[in-house]
RNA sequence: GCCACCGUAGCUCAGUUUGGCAGAGCGGCUGAUUCGUAAUCAGCAGGUCGAGGGUUCAAGUCCCUCCGGUGGCUCCA
């Protein structure tokens, strides 16, 4: 028989060999690499008979697909380990993720020993090196074998008809499962399991609790050890703890979920307000303020009342009920309202930059990043259907600028008409069809989320990474055709009829508090000096230096420099320590040295050592990278 | 909101296993040092051990309730 390689090389095999035979023997040089295969486009283990001429191509480490077997059988491996511990524990799936794997149980509640004893016990049985068996059995052979397991009984009776039900064996464990896998547990020497939770069953109160395990595979010790080295890097960026260092902000343990900006933080939500406020400018915005409280009528128009009352914070007065706005829409929509409009207004373009609230289950609350109260960069442009097409294309360019800016990776994801939508489906998809032209025209890598848009219109979702490539959603732009129809806006158009004006909700950067959260993860606590509290720290060497840096302060300050002298008395080398701790970005120190030639020795945040600067070249060096808005100092 | 874990000085943490005097480093204050690019030295102050209740001769330590945080889950117009 002959078998087709991915190189397109034709090779003759006799048949039954399996399929890691033939790719040894194909690249027998990279074959180590090879834990699984794909055989005429379907998954299947090396150790896989071939018996009639097939394509058959390796699957490694790095191909997704290949990942994704490792991580399964990873979760095998740990579904192992659990039933040895605790032998009445159930196993139900153990599916790989973007992370790595889980696997979920029906169990007591897990303890930190139980953890433990996992981990000792995965390792000694990564080294046993067991082979994983697939074997194929009847229905009824697996309902036998699983009978006290109401979990895969009932995958067996889901099976579609017809499919074959297999079992892989590690050792004495056997799993019901499609595989394919590793070939042995030698190849799960890197799995580690991060933790378990408890998870909400979907199956209703009834149900019986099911705990999940969570972990990682790679397929080398050392693989692990530089992912977990990348885990502990990552904590120590935490925005939380940055924030928390550099006085930005802080919680009050009575106001949860209600960030506090400290006066640092509010420097650097000043700074990037004005920083969109010029853009707007630029753009054709206006800035609007509605009221933070609106009658909850406003909210049953609006469509908040059915969709969203249980995040939303209450007050009475006077017998009559509040509500906080958790979004701006509702006040722009009334603007717009409030008196006769005409197209000659559109696009209308109403910026908002108020306090929102939403009243966020306590579980979901998480530093900066997910928050009870907010203000977002946020806007409503009201436009008819054909300015949609450019008004979007203007948006993902300052998207473009925006991010650049940060120096920030984004990519979109166009969300598509849900099952249940408002509208007819001629307008959704011509919708739908605007939004992606004007992605692909951007150049930036984006997908399609089919079913996710909101029910009142197709979205835009933007994403950006941090450094170590976690993944955040931050902006998004939405097209509404509902919300202005039932606040019942219209505008007057060339024709002389009236006509329901599209509204545009967006937010670029989403809310000062997860951008901040998520640039400062990004930089590790090193913001751009534009956005710096302290831009410029000065330090005279001794006593008798310090009129000089006063004035050396005043003439900065005259340049609109954020500075400041250090002038305690610690020894030089702890005041620049502490200078570098703090992440100023600009420290100019002043001595005799620079008393005699009027210049200033500049050390540059990110450089090494320091350099002699003239003081008119000093302040045009930085006054120039705050005005640019440079990434780096 | 659900499950688990955590909460000791401003910060980071030891002490909780096995109940028996409240600890360290950094930071702060005071003094000495007048210093050339990531930590000079000495002294002092700083605590309702998250809050409340219980067990005990005795609770930071054991038990219960609540509050807050963390990791997941759910949610995310």
């Amino acid at each position: 028989m002959t078998v087709r390689l991915p190189d397109g090389s034709v090779r003759e095999v006799p048949r039954g060999r399996t399929v890691g035979e033939i790719l040894q023997a194909w690249r027998p040089e990279e074959s180590a690499t090879y834990l699984a295969a794909i055989l005429d486009g379907v998954a299947v283990d090396l150790d896989r008979r071939v018996e009639a001429g097939a394509a058959l191509s390796p699957l490694t480490f790095e191909d997704r697909a290949g990942r994704d077997i490792l991580q399964h059988s990873a979760a095998h491996l740990v579904a192992k380990a659990l039933t040895e511990i605790i032998p009445e524990a159930k196993p139900t799936h153990g599916p790989p993720t973007d992370e790595g794997f889980f696997y979920d149980f029906e169990v007591r509640p897990l303890t930190p020993e139980d953890l433990e004893e996992m981990r000792r016990v995965i390792n000694r049985t990564a080294r046993a090196g067991d082979r994983f068996q697939r074997r194929e059995i009847s229905r009824a052979e697996a309902e036998e074998m699983f009978a006290t397991n109401p979990h895969k009984l009932r995958y067996i009776h889901e099976a579609p008809e017809g499919e074959t039900v297999s079992v892989y064996s590690t050792g004495d464990f056997v799993d019901l499962c499609r595989g394919p896998h590793v070939p042995d547990t030698h190849w799960l020497e890197g799995v580690h399991v991060l933790g378990f939770s408890a998870v909400q069953s979907t199956e209703g109160s009834g149900a019986p609790p099911i705990q999940r395990v969570r972990g990682v595979g790679f397929p080398t010790r050392a693989k692990l050890d530089a992912y977990l080295k990348m885990r502990k890097e990552a904590e120590a960026r935490d925005h939380r703890a940055v924030g928390a260092k550099l006085q930005l902000f802080t919680f009050f343990e009575e106001s949860p979920g209600f960030p506090v900006w400290l006066p640092n933080g509010m420097i650097v939500v000043r700074e990037l307000e004005r920083f969109v406020t010029e853009h707007l400018h630029e753009s054709g915005y206006s800035e609007v303020r509605t009221p933070l409280l609106f009658d909850v009528s406003v909210y049953q128009t609006s469509g908040h009342w059915e969709h969203y009352r249980e995040n939303m914070f209450l007050t009475t007065s006077e017998d009559r009920t509040f509500g906080w706005k958790p979004m701006n829409c509702p006040g722009s929509m009334m603007i717009f309202r409030s008196r006769a409009r005409s197209y000659r207004e559109l696009p209308l373009r109403l910026a908002e930059f108020a306090p929102l609230h939403r009243n966020e289950a306590s579980g979901t609350l998480h530093g900066m990043t997910r928050v009870r109260e907010f203000v977002q960069d946020d806007a409503h442009l009201f436009v008819s259907e054909d300015q949609i097409e450019q008004e979007i294309r203007v948006l993902l360019e300052w998207v473009r600028s925006a991010f650049t800016t940060f120096h920030l990776e984004w990519s979109y994801e166009l969300s598509t008409r849900p099952a249940t939508y408002l509208g007819d489906q001629e307008t959704w998809d011509r919708a739908e069809a605007t939004l992606e032209k004007v992605l692909k025209e951007s150049g930036v890598q984006y997908r399609v989320s089919p079913g996710e848009g909101a029910f009142y219109g197709p979205k835009i979702d933007i994403h950006i990474r941090d450094s170590i490539g976690r993944p955040w959603q931050t902006g998004t732009i939405q097209l509404d055709y509902q919300q202005p129809i039932r606040f019942a806006l219209e505008y007057q158009g060339a024709d002389g009829k009236m006509h329901a004006p599209v509204v545009i909700h967006r937010t670029i950067l989403g809310s000062w508090e997860r951008f901040l959260g998520v640039l400062l993860e990004h930089c590790n606590g090193r913001l751009p000096p534009w956005l710096c509290p302290v831009q410029v720290r000065i330090l005279p060497v001794a006593d008798r230096h310090v009129e000089l840096a006063r004035g050396l302060l005043e003439e900065l300050r005259a340049s609109h420099l954020r500075v400041e002298v250090s002038d305690t008395l610690e020894t030089l080398p702890k005041r620049v320590r502490e200078a570098e701790v703090d992440r100023v970005p600009y420290i100019a120190v002043v001595g005799d040295q620079e008393i005699g030639d009027g210049t200033v020795s500049l050390r540059i945040r990110g450089a090494k050592g320091s350099a002699s600067f003239s003081r008119p070249e000093f302040i045009d060096r930085v006054s120039r990278r705050v005005r640019e808005r440079a990434f780096e100092p």
